[in-house]
DNA sequence: CATCAGAATTGACATGCATCAAAGCAAGTC
DNA sequence: GACTTGCTTTGATGCATGTCAATTCTGATG
């Protein structure tokens, strides 16, 4: 498990109270004296390095995390050997919601770039959201908007063809980074065409031809990563 | 909003301490003094008659339902028609999640046969779990499994053929009424071909050569919606 | 600058599942 | 008992996507 150094941690003290992501992340809603005291369980931050895990499947569970700075993905493996990329995680969103049932994580949350994130322990999440409605009310939307998107990628899954998937899939991306100030038509994509196709349940050679299709449609321009769309009610 | 009268709530004290599925439902793991707050919480029961709605997309959320009897689906709508079920409900578990995030509920829960709920207001859920540790780690708990299973979904309809999505269908469903006292080689479908297949990803015609796939390969029985199972390990 | 590895694209072909259509079956109703 | 209705099964056919393979592109590295 990746130790952070002490003598690593930003001079500048860890705090949601001055964080530019509150407004996205855990302490959305709060006032500033419950501010002050989230800031106290938000010990510490993590460095992970581009390809490499912040938690596996297996891992005990201690701690949810908010990404600060890049991007994740999270996935599942089954026994032989398929895995399942089950979300894509930005700057202000929950990490680690799957561990809290067994105490376990039952998946593995990789970097896909390098990032950072604001490492909360989950005992003293519970013990603080005994105190505040606000925080404990915050942290049941948070489980339940999860939910709430996985059966929207259920319903991707079971019913809907590879080209609404990927379109589908664009959409969400930039409604997402434009709401963290991006531009609502350009977005440079952070995972490899495999791993948007095992998120959408197609192969990556399907996810090309998709992208390429939209081109010839001029729906969208494409440059490797790069991804620019002309035309959103296309999509 | 069928609003369940008065005068047919049962005699017998509606109680989560002499309710005999208290170890599956909401007040697992409580102790004696704790079951007695929660029964004042749990208020009211409710019943459901086939094919009847609990609750349906957009309906204030008010209360999280333990099925206490019966048989629901979950599932959720396209602007064009097309559907999917997010998830089957039995004895014990917990249904309307989905709600809390944005106080509506965001899909529709139906009965697959007639049913009875008990009726337990989410915000003296929170009350109580601001009291009760336990209650709230458990609350947590539900949530996380939720996501969990949902992401075993997620990898079922992204990575699975027809036989695998049907055979882990069938396993999922036998383990559950196991661990609910019933056999652990047969069971009685409650819903349509049509509903396993919109929950699998598949067309009902679909699933319904699987079956047969799985009679000729003398894998299962199946006469209608009895199902048994011959080879657990061959599924 | 040359080399290399990983990623992406594109083509040819195969196949699993959807689609369309017809018929069978079970349960309820007149 | 005949009829209806909803559900299920089965067959014939087509298409979307998977599979396999060859190139190309890009960025990293020596």
């Amino acid at each position: 498990m990746y130790a952070y150094p002490l003598m690593d941690i930003p001079a500048i003290k860890v705090a949601c109270s001055n964080c530019n992501l509150r407004e996205l992340c855990l302490p959305m809603g709060l006032n500033s004296d419950e501010l002050t005291k989230l800031d106290n369980i938000v010990s510490a931050r993590r460095r992970i390095k581009r390809g490499t895990a912040l938690f596996s499947v297996g891992d005990p569970f201690t701690s949810l995390y908010a990404v600060r700075s890049g991007f994740f993905k999270t996935c599942i493996t089954t026994p032989d050997g398929r895995d399942q990329v089950t979300g894509f995680q930005m700057t202000g969103e929950i990490i680690g919601l799957d561990g809290i049932v067994n105490d376990r994580h039952a998946c593995d949350a990789v970097a896909l770039e390098d990032a950072e994130v604001c490492v909360m322990p989950f005992d003293q999440v519970e013990a603080l959201s005994r105190e505040f409605t606000t925080l404990q009310s915050h942290v049941h939307k948070i489980l339940s908007r999860e939910i709430v998107r996985d059966h929207s990628v259920m319903l991707l899954l079971g019913s809907m063809r590879a080209e609404e998937r990927l379109a589908a899939f664009l959409l969400n991306l930039v409604q997402r980074l434009h709401a963290r100030g991006f531009s609502q038509s350009e977005l440079v994509l952070r995972m490899t065409r495999e791993e948007i196709g095992s998120y959408l349940g197609m192969k990556l050679e399907t996810v090309s031809r998709t992208f390429s299709k939209f081109v010839d449609e001029g729906i969208i321009e494409v440059k490797q990563r790069h991804v620019r769309i002309m035309n959103t009610s296309a999509l």
